[in-house]
Parts: structure tokens; C-alpha cells; sequence
DNA sequence: GTGAAAGCGCTAACAA
DNA sequence: TTGTTAGCGCTTTCAC
């Protein structure tokens, strides 16, 4: 305009009214240059304390905030870490993420939760996702995503999956509940009570209702030899529990505890239990497991295999960090759950 | 290597192994020029049906993925929006992100969860945290980032906040439930019932509260003249709920239904009575707010006022992308909420 | 219909 | 200590 400033006008009009302020905005106004402002913002030695103070006042007044896209475009990194969560209205889900968020946070990674909504399919599309905003590795919770959606992917991003694989998958890392000491732990606490007629209620045929109902068989026979096992479900879990409960009001030999997959199932059986106007625990206990916040809201609360969930969360993104470093190797870790005993569980009224 | 392609080498030779394939790669490998690939990927029109064909599938082979970030770096946008959290582990936030997921997924929009924590500290820096993201826009599902906050970031990017703020806040537009119509809602019913001491048990004396306690107040005035609303809390919740206890077992003069400030409340109180051997509902009638999943959980199932969570979390997305499109004036949105009866409600004893 | 060249905002290697 | 330069991977004119 003036005609004084005669060095080619190469920043275009546009910018410095709608854009935000870029590194040559500022370098522009602290009459500096691009890379003494880089330095300055990113706290890198090379520019004088003066010179510093100055370029990150005149930043301030800009109102100048990195592009970290721009960053992470010549870095060649992006600081991001991704979590995928099968469901986000859970306690577990979030205990797990805050375990992962302090991890995240204490190593400089910024979170980027993504939301798989039990859904098979979006889970895919949000690890794809995921990818493509370029984290650098991701932690999924959940054990939905099919073995060679995560080899391929685990082939380019490292991949810790928390939960239980229907098979191992190489070149990626696992963090489990020890499900097989989780049903020890609650068929040995309602055998210390005094039952012997235990049944166990599942709802899913997945590798951890699996695990969790092979190891329940295992230590009644153990326990109590002599003594058939009793399985209901996974199919038809309303009629498991409707026969559950004709057994209780009709005969004699029915169960005197109960030890389900889950709380929500457990839950789910003391609801229809009450309906039926039997009591808990008197006629029955019941053990859940996950030790969710419903637990404490039931009554009776309810006795349930507890995970240390924040734990693992933290755990899995160590062994991300350890993958990003450069270990190739496999981790598989198992984590041992304990036993939170409230007022569901009783000695058997007849025992 | 051969010397036969004596054009300089422009691209260094770790990039072919290590680092994911670019554009280059792909146009090297196609016998195509960079611009060709570009507007291949991107389904633009100015290559021929036979090149496309043959740049995807070579892109294809080569395991090609678009660089998200380089690509806004360019168009200047990134296609991303935020929604932010106050807390994970919930229904009510599970249920508003699927309307805000299926509505950004619907307008090609990437939607990146941050979490809160029930933290404002943590609020306010994982909304910095999106911002240096570079989302488009931000749903925040929560009141508790300060209004001077609010009102910075607003300027930077819409804001849409789910809640009820303590106060407006210009350049921000909000989507929240309408408390007093909620209030109403559960007194009338209450009333109808044949109710006529209630009492409201509140934990919070935040607006959203306030209201719901304010519309509790007046319809009470109205409906059942000549009886002083009982309100107990926000302070010292465990006390409240110890006192209207012993006022149900010894004060004739004792509430036959307590309306609560939220469904947590509910189930606290429910629990507490029950703990006290107390019958619920012919000793005491229970409203709860939000329909949240424990209401089905717990026995007997609780009566509740239900938001139409999903269809606000679309509205939010909604009218975000409005901002986004160039809207300038606020808009702020009242939901009406509904009721949900069920087993907690019925006639008082001596009604 | 296709390719060459410029440049998005930033960092990193180098030169001054 | 500072400024200059060359890209990061991509899109977007603008010639051809």
C-alpha cells in the first residue's frame, strides 16, 4: 500500500484477516525468522532468552497455536495413540481408558478414544480410522475384532488388544483377565460358605465365557466330586433363567448358588429372582463378575470377580510404549482378578 | 543401481522400505504423474475410467493410504469434529455420542472423543487438546467448562455445548433438557397417584439442578396448595437420606414419594430404604431422572424421566454443522423430556 | 486427459 | 546465535 515495505509481498491478503497466524505471522511481526520462532515455541536451544521472551509475547498477542498437523507432516510422527472401545457406557470400558489416558499423559501421547459400539463392523471402520488420523499405535478393548483384521493392521501400527483372542494372533500383544482363577476364586468362596449344588449362568460362547465356564466344570469336579457341574446357557439365557428359577420353587435338588459370566447377567437373574419372590441370599446366592458399579447399587449387593481394571489399562499402554520402541517380540500378560464378597453370597439356608 | 534411469533420484532410499507408500510411490509405480494419482484416489473427474482403474489397483497392491494430515494441511480443513465427555462410564453419554457419531458419519465428518474425567481441569485441557487437533467443531457433553472458557474457544471454533450452563454465553449455541417440564412430569404423576407429601432429594445446586428443584417447588405450590414443598440436599446427600428414613419410621407426617435429583440418587435412596426394611413403593413411592440402565437393573424397577439422549446428540452435531456453514447468531434448544413409570410409583398406603 | 510446478505450515540441516 | 533452504505428502492451478 505505502510502497515502503519493497520486499516482494509474498504472504497473500487473505491470510492474515480469515487464517489462523502461522510461524511466518509471528515471525513476521517479532521481526525474527521462521525457524528462531520454531525454536522458541518448541523450548529448543539455539535462540537467545531475549529473543525467546520477545518472539513468545508477540505469539501470545497473535494468538498464534501450532499446526500440528504441519508438525507431524515433516516429523514423520503424530504423538497420537489410539484407544478403541467396544462400549462406552460401561464402568469397565472407562476404568480401563483412565488407565490408559494417565499412561498416555505421563509419556507426552495425546488419547484419541474411538467407539466401536459393539458393532463388528464400525469397529473395523474406526480402526481404520484411527490409521488414517495416523496414530502411532492403538489399544483396543475389546476381543470382537476378527484375527486378521489385527494381523493386518498390527502389521503397520503396533496393536495391544485387552481381552481374551479366540486365538493368538502374531505381532500383536494381549492383556487378559486370568478368567480361569476368576471362577476359582467364586466356586471356592461358595464352597467355603457350604454349597455343593453350584450352577454356573452364561451368556456368550466367547474364548472368556469359555475360559471361565471350562475352569468353573473343572473345580466343582475338583471341589466336590461326585457332583455334575450345571451349566446354563449361552442360548436362550431368558429361559436359563426361568428354569433356574422353577428349579428353586419346585425341587429339592435345585442349586443353592449361582456363578454367572457377568454382572449384567447376574443381575439379570436376581431381578427375575426377586420377581418370583424368592430371596437372596437366603434361597439363593449369587456371584457376578466384573465388579461393576451396579454391584453396589443391587440389593443385595452383589458378591463379584473383581479386575483390576485401571491396571490393565495402564498396562496396555506400557506394552504399546515398549512396541513403539522397538520390541518385536510377543507379550501376552494375564492378570489375576480377586474376589469382592458382598451380600448376595450366603451359607446355603440348609446347609 | 543400473544407471539406466539417469533422471536424479529424487526420493531417498529408506522411504521405499520403511515408510508407508506416498502418492509418488504410487504415480512411480502406475507410470503416472502425481496429479493423476491424487485425483484417481479421490474419485475426481479428469482421468479416464481405464486410469483410475489401473491407479487403484496399484494403489491397492502397494497397501497405498492417503495422509490424512497432509491433506488438510492443503485444503485447509481436516474433517474432524470433536465431542467431549465428562464422563465415560454412563448411559447418558453413550446414548447422546450415537446420535452425534451417526450424524457426523452421515456429513463425511470424523468424530474424535475426548474424555473429561469428571475433571474441569482435564476438560479444559483435552478441549485445547481438539483444538490443537484441529476439529472443525466441538460438541461438549457436559456444563462444567467455565463460561469464560466457553466463550474463548468459541471464538476459535463452534461450540455446541448438552447441558445447562449457569449462564448464556455468546457465540456459543446450546441443546439442553427442559428440568422444569421433567419436574412436572414426576409431580404430576406423583399427584395423580394421589400423593401429596413429596419430597425432592437433590445432590447438586448446579443450574440443571436448580431448576429441576425450582419446577418441583412451584408445581407443588400449585397442584397441592397449602403444602410447603419438603427439599432435602444438596448438601450432605448421606444425611438427607438417613433423615427421610427415620422420618418414614417414626413421623407420621413423613413423605410418601420422593422425587430425586437424577436415577444415582434414586438408587442410593432405594438401597437406603431397603437397608432399613422399608418397602418400596407401599412405603414410599421413588422418581428418578435420566432412564439411565440401572432403572431395569434394579428391583423394584424404577420410574424415571426419560431425555430423548440420542435425538440430542444429533440435534448438537446438528446445529454445530450450521455454525460450521456460516450461522451467526446462537441458537439455544429445550428438549422435553418424558416419563417413564414403572414399579417404584404407586397409590401411598393410605391414599 | 495429463503432467509440471507451486505451496499448505512446519522442521531440520546447513550456511552465514 | 541467526537466517536460508529444502522438503514432509498432498492438492490445485495452469499449461500442454
Amino acid at each position: 500500500m505505502t510502497g515502503l515495505r519493497s520486499a516482494p509481498e509474498k504472504v497473500p491478503a487473505r491470510r492474515r484477516s480469515g487464517r489462523a497466524p502461522t510461524i511466518h505471522d509471528v515471525a513476521l511481526a517479532a521481526g525474527v525468522s521462521k525457524s528462531a520462532v520454531s525454536l522458541a515455541i518448541r523450548n529448543q536451544r539455539g535462540v537467545s532468552e531475549a529473543t525467546r521472551e520477545h518472539i513468545l509475547s508477540v505469539a501470545q498477542e497473535l494468538g498464534y497455536r501450532s499446526n500440528v498437523w504441519a508438525r507431524s507432516l515433516v516429523q514423520g510422527r503424530t504423538g497420537l495413540v489410539g484407544v478403541l472401545l467396544q462400549d462406552l457406557g460401561n464402568s469397565y470400558h472407562r476404568d480401563l481408558t483412565f488407565g490408559v489416558e494417565d499412561t498416555a499423559v505421563e509419556n507426552d501421547l495425546r488419547l484419541v478414544i474411538a467407539h466401536g459400539r459393539r458393532d463388528p463392523h464400525r469397529m473395523q471402520a474406526e480402526l481404520d480410522s484411527l490409521l488414517a488420523l495416523g496414530v502411532e499405535g492403538v489399544v483396543i478393548v475389546s476381543s470382537w475384532v476378527p484375527p486378521q483384521s489385527l494381523e493386518r493392521i498390527g502389521r503397520r501400527v503396533p496393536l495391544v488388544v485387552v481381552g481374551r483372542l479366540p486365538e493368538r494372533v502374531s505381532g500383536i500383544d494381549t492383556v487378559a483377565n486370568h478368567d480361569e482363577l476368576g471362577a476359582k476364586l467364586a466356586v471356592e468362596h461358595l464352597v467355603s460358605l457350604g454349597h455343593t449344588r453350584i450352577a454356573h449362568l452364561t451368556g456368550s460362547s466367547r474364548p472368556a465365557a469359555m475360559h471361565r465356564r471350562q475352569a468353573f466344570s473343572e473345580i466343582v469336579r475338583n471341589l466336590l466330586p461326585g457332583i455334575e457341574p450345571q451349566i446354563e446357557g449361552p442360548e436362550h439365557l431368558d429361559a436359563a433363567i426361568k428354569y433356574l428359577i422353577f428349579q428353586l420353587q419346585e425341587e429339592a435338588s435345585a442349586p443353592t448358588a449361582v456363578f454367572t459370566q457377568n454382572d449384567r447377567i447376574a443381575a439379570d437373574l436376581v431381578g427375575a429372582c426377586l420377581d418370583a419372590g424368592l430371596r437372596i441370599p437366603e434361597q439363593l446366592s449369587v456371584v457376578g463378575y466384573d465388579n461393576s458399579s451396579v454391584c453396589r447399587m443391587l440389593r443385595p449387593q452383589l458378591t463379584s470377580v473383581d479386575q483390576p481394571r485401571t491396571e490393565m489399562g495402564r498396562m496396555a499402554l506400557e506394552m504399546l510404549l515398549e512396541r513403539i520402541g522397538g520390541r518385536i517380540e510377543d507379550r501376552h500378560i494375564t492378570i489375576a482378578p480377586s474376589l469382592e464378597v458382598r451380600a448376595s453370597t450366603a451359607a446355603p439356608r440348609n446347609g
